[in-house]
DNA sequence: GGCGCAGCAAACGA
DNA sequence: TTCGTTTGCTGCGC
């Protein structure tokens, strides 16, 4: 399998399926999303400077931009502050049931966002708590980043490499279909793997090479469309970590079908 | 021992 | 009525 080292603190993006793009000022990033206007332009790079480029990962139907957010100092406080402000759910919501069997969920979960946001996993609903200083700043930093506004952010704590999250999409139906999902990584650097629908099972029609990365401390991940539709992802057991991992997964929720909450931003 | 992957479980919606 | 989808665990092979 083909690897390639980033620049920066990652230390690995492997896939024989990635293409990797030759690194590039933010500014190509930021003209990609229409909804930054041109004079800001500018005015963003200075407000915000990324340690590395943009690096883009492609595939059949896969379309991801990873970058370092954050340079490690900063990554250390984000994370040790996360530490103190974020509540886990605990009990009841802090398990799943699947095919009439409830586990405790492999990690710790949280759910932040706008007022009265609900967020469904697993046949469950869950309550929005409003945002922390810190979270704010995350999804401030990530909107800068990116251009794209978040209203809703679902947090996964894996305490070490035992902590993992099986193979599934992000496809809810309450999530805005345009909007890429964010994900911004704090702690121990774990493996990140995508599945082509296609590919998976016994049965699988077609022959596609999962895609495999290293999800940095202070990475970003953004999973534009349509790769949720295509793709699963996983964050496999790796017994060898030994140190947590925050995971934050900023989304778009609609309110509902004819209103979206960009109108509330 | 670690990892990857297949198979299995019951219920619901399209 | 049938089919697809769902998430986590277990077992097996490498």
């Amino acid at each position: 399998m083909d690897q390639f080292v980033l620049q920066g603190q990652n230390k690995r993006l492997c896939s024989d399926d990635v293409k990797r793009r030759s690194p590039r000022k933010k500014k190509v990033k930021v003209e990609k999303h229409e909804s930054v206007k041109e004079e800001d332009k500018e005015s963003s790079f200075e407000e915000f400077s990324h340690p590395i480029p943009w690096q883009k990962i492609e595939a059949g139907g896969l379309d991801c931009d990873y970058a370092l957010l954050f340079l490690k100092e900063e990554a250390d406080e984000l994370f040790r502050q996360l530490e103190e402000e974020v509540v886990y759910s605990t009990g009841e919501e802090a398990k799943v049931q699947v095919f009439g069997k409830v586990y405790n969920i492999p990690r710790k979960q949280a759910t932040y966002g706008n007022p009265g946001l609900t967020y469904t996993y697993s046949g469950v609903r869950r309550q929005a708590w409003p945002w922390t200083p810190t979270l704010e700043y995350i999804r401030n930093a990530v909107t800068d980043a990116t251009g794209q506004k978040f209203n809703f952010v679902l947090i996964n704590r894996y305490k070490d490499g035992q902590d993992h999250m099986g193979e599934h999409r992000d496809d809810e139906k309450e999530l805005d279909p345009s909007c890429p999902i964010a994900s911004v990584s704090l702690g121990a650097a774990r493996d990140f793997v995508f599945r082509h629908r296609d590919a998976r099972g016994k049965r699988s029609s077609r022959q596609i090479d999962p895609v495999k990365l290293e999800l940095a401390h202070g990475s970003l991940l953004l999973m534009n469309p349509p790769t949720n539709t295509f793709w699963y992802h996983s964050l496999p057991v790796r017994r060898k970590v030994l140190s947590p991992r925050i995971n934050l997964t900023f989304r778009r929720i609609l309110v509902d079908t004819r209103k979206t909450i960009k109108e509330e931003l």
